[in-house]
DNA sequence: ACCTGAACACCGTTCAAGT
DNA sequence: ACCTGAACACCGTTCAAGT
């Protein structure tokens, strides 16, 4: 709407403007409408605009990823059992919040970023406080990583999915990642 | 190297030769190698000659996909829980021998077609003929498929990573999934 | 029914140049 | 450092036409 900037003009963008962007493309049009070139018309910048500000469409999924992970609280309980069941279902509620987001989650296997590095840790260190030993507890910590992002593949898919014969509702879901998540702790920390 | 084909002429291509040609493109280049242009080439016919065949890229992955199930075998063990252990580890191991596909199921959640289905049902026998009850039965369902897909992509990926500070052997990786497998079959089964 | 030629509406990314 | 113009090397899919 404004005359158009020539070359040497700044148009002011950062990188949370491009993350912003694709987040609202993402929800907006789904994983096929986030494009580079999308993403720039949304800005009002020449698509290789972007990479002044990050060296990839990849590096840029990988930031947006961590981003929503920033959103995941640390657990405060006293009991480590507990906190880490506390610690998996906010994951997965959070995961859920950007339902758009999670297949790109598990095309990625949830992101290599400063947060995903922090929840990894929490994990460790509860698991080992839950009584399990270093190696055991770095099996435990794949075992409940994949499936906290697993069940959240599915259960965003069903909120998108139209034509299921029975409608899975959201709570069930969330009820059913929690039946398994107990399965799975009780299994990790060895009561029987 | 012969004669190029005019309109009308015919190569006398099956779905069969597509399939093979899109798998050994995943094989050779990953799934940015897979395109419908890359399949044409192999198979020297024009791009838009596979919509004879199929309508549409996803459709062909979809095939695919259900595709290598059908290399999943039943299980012939008397024991219902033992037959569910092995028919998930039988699924991991075929996923695995297919590694370049992994990531094309998580991203479609298990793949729909008939070989999917045979397997999803004879989950369901298997978990009523353990004393599961069918609305409990849905929810294990659920629970077994995500950790068998979502455990095969993290071995996947390990074979195809480099930088791992620890290297992941397969082996390890394999007992790993077990590990978890024995704790939710007991969960499922409500042994204690 | 199966195939080609040509086209449409896109992609991600690079390179040189401007301020 | 941040941006544009132009280009390169691609995509999936459709449409009309040929046999």
């Amino acid at each position: 709407m404004t005359a158009p900037r020539g070359p040497g003009k700044r148009a002011g963008i950062t990188l949370r403007d491009i993350l912003d962007a694709a987040h609202g493309l993402l929800k907006a049009k789904g994983h096929e409408g986030l494009s580079m070139r999308a993403i720039a018309r949304v800005l009002g910048v020449a698509p290789n605009a972007l990479y002044s500000h990050t060296p990839s469409k990849q590096a840029l999924i990988d930031e947006l990823l961590d981003d929503v992970l920033a959103a995941v609280p640390s657990p405060t309980e006293e009991d480590a059992t507990q906190a880490l069941s506390t610690m998996m279902t906010s994951t997965y509620d959070t995961l859920l919040r950007h339902g758009e987001l999670v297949p790109l989650f598990l095309a990625r296997q949830g992101a290599r970023g400063r947060n995903a590095w922090r929840l990894g840790d929490q994990m460790l260190l509860l698991l080992e406080r839950a009584g399990v030993d270093a190696e055991a507890a770095r099996e435990a910590q794949r075992v409940l990583i994949v499936y906290t992002i697993g069940f959240a593949a599915i259960a965003a898919q069903s909120t998108v999915e139209v034509g299921a014969t029975a409608r899975l509702q959201p709570r069930d879901l969330r009820q059913n990642f929690m039946t398994g998540l107990e399965w799975l702790l009780r299994g990790v920390t060895g009561q029987q």
